[in-house]
DNA sequence: GTGTCTATTGACGTCACGTCAATAACAGGC
DNA sequence: GCCTGTTATTGACGTGACGTCAATAGACAC
């Protein structure tokens, strides 16, 4: 029988390794089944060493989500400042959700672990919520806003809550496409997905060609 | 001190009583907090009964969507099978999206149980993604194929695609606005939810006016 | 080698779960 | 009214994951 000797580390680098954990155990189940044992376990760690590092699993995928919400809030921006005149603006959000989309493609189990996340714990909700999804909204909510105004887009929108369904409805179909560890999509369905999208943004905001 | 005396029903009776309870629960708190203790308490008889009824909370939610999903089925049956000619199309839809709205307004906090429940059980998600959003797609998917091939819907749609995106941003968008128990919209703001849903399913199917 | 600091963990109490044998309410026969 | 069989109901139990804390033992300075 040998000793199974402990092994000491430098605090960030127990953190990281634990973050790594979580993630490489979201890439093969759900965040239903990640449990604390579950996650420590690939550390080389025991349980109770996460309590020192992590609050909670809330805490851990909330941690998670820092690494990822930024891109999604970067890439969009260049829709947000782009110019105003309509030939434009169509291609620079078509570019926008093209990246956003590839966020998702890379990151998609971490993504879907947050957002059911949100169901089981009201701080992760909070994050989720206010921290990502409602900027998103209140960003495409101006940018919508600004092209009725200057008539690009048609006036019947109303540009909080049309900013609200199609941020909405793109943060899940994209979870639905790439939130699952089990079914990867081909290249083939992932462009059905990225020209489904579009089509919606650009025929909702633009009118067809 | 009085003796607390049992009393004894009928069985459909107590199930009925556990069902009425739960949803009356949800109509107060979200699912994450819904214990059994929480709902039995509610009906007068104790935990262990719940287990006579009941495999676990999440059997529970499963038979409240049953009470549900068949609206939400019933009145999109209309569009899916309605005329095939372009200015009914989109009067039809109209009527059949506001339809399935009203059922979000009245069974907002059930149905945002069950999505809810979804993301913590295997057989819950089996239920809601298959049983419920997978069939919706289907018929949607159809009815978009018939009026892309009547030349009433642009042939760049992909119709199974742009279904399942259209179906999840509705069920998400309108989860958002109607499934929260602590904060119910004014007529107004559900007013401007229903224009925001109708505009973009009609702007993505039949073009702008 | 000795001592300090702190990363690490064994052991504990808690909470909600799901089960089961025991209990007692009701129905029906007399 | 009394007895009796059926079964709705529950007290008590074992389990699994949680979060805490005092005790343990690496690593580094000297």
């Amino acid at each position: 029988m040998s000793g199974e000797r402990r092994r000491r580390r430098r605090p960030e680098e127990a953190e990281r390794a634990i973050l790594a954990a979580a993630r490489a155990f979201l890439e093969e189940r759900p965040f239903r089944e990640m449990t604390v044992e579950g996650v420590m376990v690939r550390t080389g760690l025991s349980r109770p060493a996460f309590y020192a590092y992590f609050r909670d699993r809330y805490d851990l995928v909330t941690r998670l989500l820092e690494g990822v919400g930024g891109l999604l809030f970067a890439l969009d921006w260049r829709w947000l400042s782009g110019g105003a005149d309509g030939g434009e603006a169509r291609e620079v959000l078509v570019e926008a959700l093209r990246a956003g989309s590839q966020t998702f493609v890379e990151y998609g189990p971490v993504l879907r672990a947050i957002a059911d996340a949100a169901g089981y714990d009201a701080r992760v909700e909070e994050v989720y919520r206010y921290g990502l999804i409602e900027r998103l909204v209140a960003a495409v909510g101006t940018r919508i806003s600004r092209d009725v105004e200057a008539g690009i887009s048609p006036g019947e929108l109303d540009p909080e809550e049309t900013a609200r369904a199609l941020v909405l409805m793109t943060e899940r179909y994209l979870l639905d496409a790439f939130g699952r560890p089990e079914r990867r999509p081909s290249r083939r369905e992932s462009a059905a997905v990225f020209g489904t999208i579009e089509e919606i943004w650009v025929r909702t905001l633009y009118g067809r060609e």
